[in-house]
DNA sequence: AGTTTTGATGAAGACTTAATGAAGATTCTT
DNA sequence: AAGAATCTTCATTAAGTCTTCATCAAAACT
């Protein structure tokens, strides 16, 4: 059974999107509220969130931000602001997957549930790498040491570690570190991976993890 | 790099589209119609599906249809009409992974073929040829082992094995590697060949894969 | 055969891209 | 507001890649 989270507070709009949901075998937890949420999504294990922007505690762009620090679930956002850098920043800033505007209707949110959850990658285990993350402390995990990172090293390193062997090209990795646009020279990676590779180094002097793939990015070997 | 299909007959917005991708370092191919779109979806390797509905000479739900006929990758939906029925008969019935409304802006279609892409499934092998490609870590791998290439070897090679027993013409396989129209002498191609020939020929001595056609180009026998 | 055309080859130089170290700008803390 | 940590930029150096060129080899043509 797959778990969807929903938080919005309009409660007959939440109530009803849960009616269809469940008739359609979906477990379903609604929030009224970011914080609450937040919390249960650290805590527990969440298939699909459905995301207001209007919320009453906090911007539903701060709680997806704080979603992606932890995970790469799919994220549909429910706006009724039709404006469309709200759309842009949202999707391509922090990585959610699906738009819907109010009026909603509910069949057609149940449609992009299932569309969603259609695509999603069985998690792949961890097993044998040398890397895992402490999500709860905000740490990666190298050769059981924790790496003492800056918060930009742990976005980027942290997304490497989730996506081993392939590659990551440089603005896709900017995109990881910024929360909204941010107009900054691509080059920054460059310094970023420079000093996450000399911490790596600290540890394990002769191995290369980080590898460069030249005009493109750089991929995390293990 | 991935390649984005484009299905659209407005000319002004699909070039605007291409044109951002491609800034965006995704390999971008634009049909103005369903048929040939199509065609080019059965022999070539396609990564997302950018899609019109209103289409001169299908429905772009049928070409969806034929689509998935062949493969799950993403599929976004260019619409004018903002009637939501249309929204879930494409969604939920064929499996379109997003929808976006006209007018558009091409930041946001990026912002969505990235959010869609960003969850895709590793490729999956393809079985018998010597020859595959290992697109996550842009690398082609030949008897299982994967080739270093620089970046132009890779475009070419990449492509004579995604259409193999077939002459390219050094004009074509020189479009591949620039990004733009660029001045240079079209023999620059034959020392890529000259050294890509050479890799393959690390790997396995007596073999030549890639075949010289006096005045033409070059093919890869399978 | 000899001539012409086209491709292969190896190597040099131009060019592009990345790594590096350090300084300046920004943000966060106290 | 001061100080520390972090992020970004910049200049320099290093490495890798692309293109060209001269020469040699192979095929096509007379």
């Amino acid at each position: 059974m797959q778990t969807i989270l929903i938080v919005e507070d309009d409660k007959t709009i939440a109530e009803s999107i849960c009616f269809i949901l469940e008739k359609d075998s979906f477990n379903c937890k609604w929030f009224d509220n970011g914080t609450d949420a937040i919390e249960f999504h650290k805590d527990n294990e969440v298939d699909l969130i459905l995301l207001d922007v209007g919320l009453p505690d906090m911007s539903g762009f701060d709680l997806l931000r704080k979603v992606r620090e932890k995970s790469n679930i799919p994220v549909i956002i429910i706006s009724a602001r039709d404006d469309e850098s709200d759309q842009v920043l949202g999707l391509e800033g922090l990585g959610a997957n699906a738009y819907v505007t109010k009026p909603l209707s509910p069949r057609l949110v149940v449609a992009h549930v299932r569309a969603q959850l259609r695509m999603v990658k069985p998690e792949v285990k961890s097993g044998d790498s040398k890397f895992s993350i402490n999500h709860a402390m905000q740490r990666v995990v190298f050769l059981n040491q924790e790496l003492s990172l800056t918060p930009a090293e742990y976005k980027i390193l942290s997304h490497l570690v989730k996506n081993p062997n392939r590659v990551h090209s440089r603005e896709y990795l900017m995109s990881i570190i910024w929360d909204r646009p941010h107009g900054s020279d691509i080059k920054t990676i460059n310094t970023h991976i420079k000093s996450i590779r000399k911490r790596l180094h600290e540890l394990d002097e002769d191995n290369e993890y980080i590898e460069t793939h030249r005009g493109i990015g750089y991929s995390l070997i293990e």
